[in-house]
DNA sequence: GTTCAACCAGACAGACCGGTCTGGTTAGGA
DNA sequence: TCCTAACCAGACCGGTCTGTCTGGTTGAAC
């Protein structure tokens, strides 16, 4: 969802062999940014080079680095904005829900949605932090983002009036992060139904 | 354990500054592998290069292209050494144990066991694979290690008369993955805990 | 003593990558 | 019309990487 009304609606078609058309063209950076996008999780941040980004892109070399610091900030965007859109899809999943129970689950109905997709390749943050130095600014986007949903599930856990809702929270999350493990090495939405169905036992079990 | 009495056993001292002594040394091959699994595990296979590698066995370039084909095959060796050194140590963790749910259970112990070691740094299978291309020989030897899991997981599931093994191995096997992203991502040993809490549930519903 | 295999040390080539720089083009606003 | 900002194209530099090659050393077998 684009609400920036400075910048056309991004056309994310996956397949398109042409750079970018260049009548109603995006700017310089949202290009960049779409081809880093696409390249940088269907490749990884390491495998592909500058060139690459610019050729899918369409820019000039000088453009990048007028709109970035250089490759390292390139990727730490392209984080920050995967994990924008992500937090984005999940609260918009849950905004129609009440009951934390309801919303715990959905989340993993959510995964089962993601995984179906045909170009997921497993958890952005989960590869590029493999591929990433610690300490990097990338790494601290993908801390980041890894904080935030473990806070998700500990605070509906404690909407749930589990006993311990950081241990609730933290069981939860490591379902939902094996789900993500296996869909990327193994693939099809099997591990998100399977994590669920570990979910609903285990909420059972901690809040009576 | 090592069992091969044609190699003196390497001396695992993280960290030692020298390459190796002079005396009594392992042959350039041991050596290399030695150094491959500490640094290749420590900063990725791909962020070290074979000068690296080569520098901290004391070893010539061209021993290294003697022994192996080159560094795709030196990182495949790395993570076949590192697959059979697991498989053994689950098989004798094991071992002594008779029930099925007392082994799925070890499991997790050991996992417990894995965490706590100081430089426990994630699930090298995981990490390389980020780091690798699909299809790479290295991916293979992943991806067997990942297959050896799974069977494991499902057969003790089996074994316990679970009425869908297959699932149950399944289920297993995710809290298994979570519990080493956790561990590689947040430290500490609490989710091995917190992946066998939930596996005791899982497997009291499963196993009636 | 000779031979041979395994090894060490390091120069070298070719490719690639990130980042800088120059020069030319376009579009819009004063 | 002129100016300015944004942009494109591509040469270029320094560094790093894998892999090859040459030459010298060691030690054990014969």
């Amino acid at each position: 969802m684009n609400t920036n009304i400075l910048e056309p609606p991004v056309s994310t078609s996956p397949g398109s062999p042409a750079p970018v058309p260049h009548v109603a063209r995006l700017s310089a950076r949202a290009r960049l940014l779409a081809a880093a996008e696409e390249l940088f999780y269907k490749e990884g941040v390491r495998s592909v080079g500058i060139e690459r980004v610019i050729e899918r892109a369409g820019v000039a070399k000088a453009s990048l680095y007028g709109n970035f610091k250089g490759k390292d900030d390139l990727v730490r965007a392209y984080l920050a904005e995967r994990r924008e859109t992500r937090q984005a899809r999940i609260e918009a999943k849950l905004a129609h829900l009440t009951a934390p129970r309801d919303k715990i689950l959905a989340i993993f109905d959510l995964l089962a949605e993601i995984f179906a997709e045909p170009n997921y390749r497993g958890c952005a943050f989960m590869r590029a932090s493999a591929e990433m130095q610690p300490g990097s600014s990338g790494r601290e986007v993908c801390e980041d983002a890894r904080q935030w949903t473990r806070a998700l599930f500990v605070e509906l856990a404690r909407q749930c009036g589990a006993a311990q809702p950081e241990a609730l929270g933290h069981q939860l999350h490591l379902l939902y992060d094996g789900a993500a493990v296996s869909a990327q090495m193994d693939g099809g939405t099997a591990s998100a139904l399977a994590a669920r169905a570990v979910a609903v036992q285990t909420l059972a079990a901690a809040c009576p």
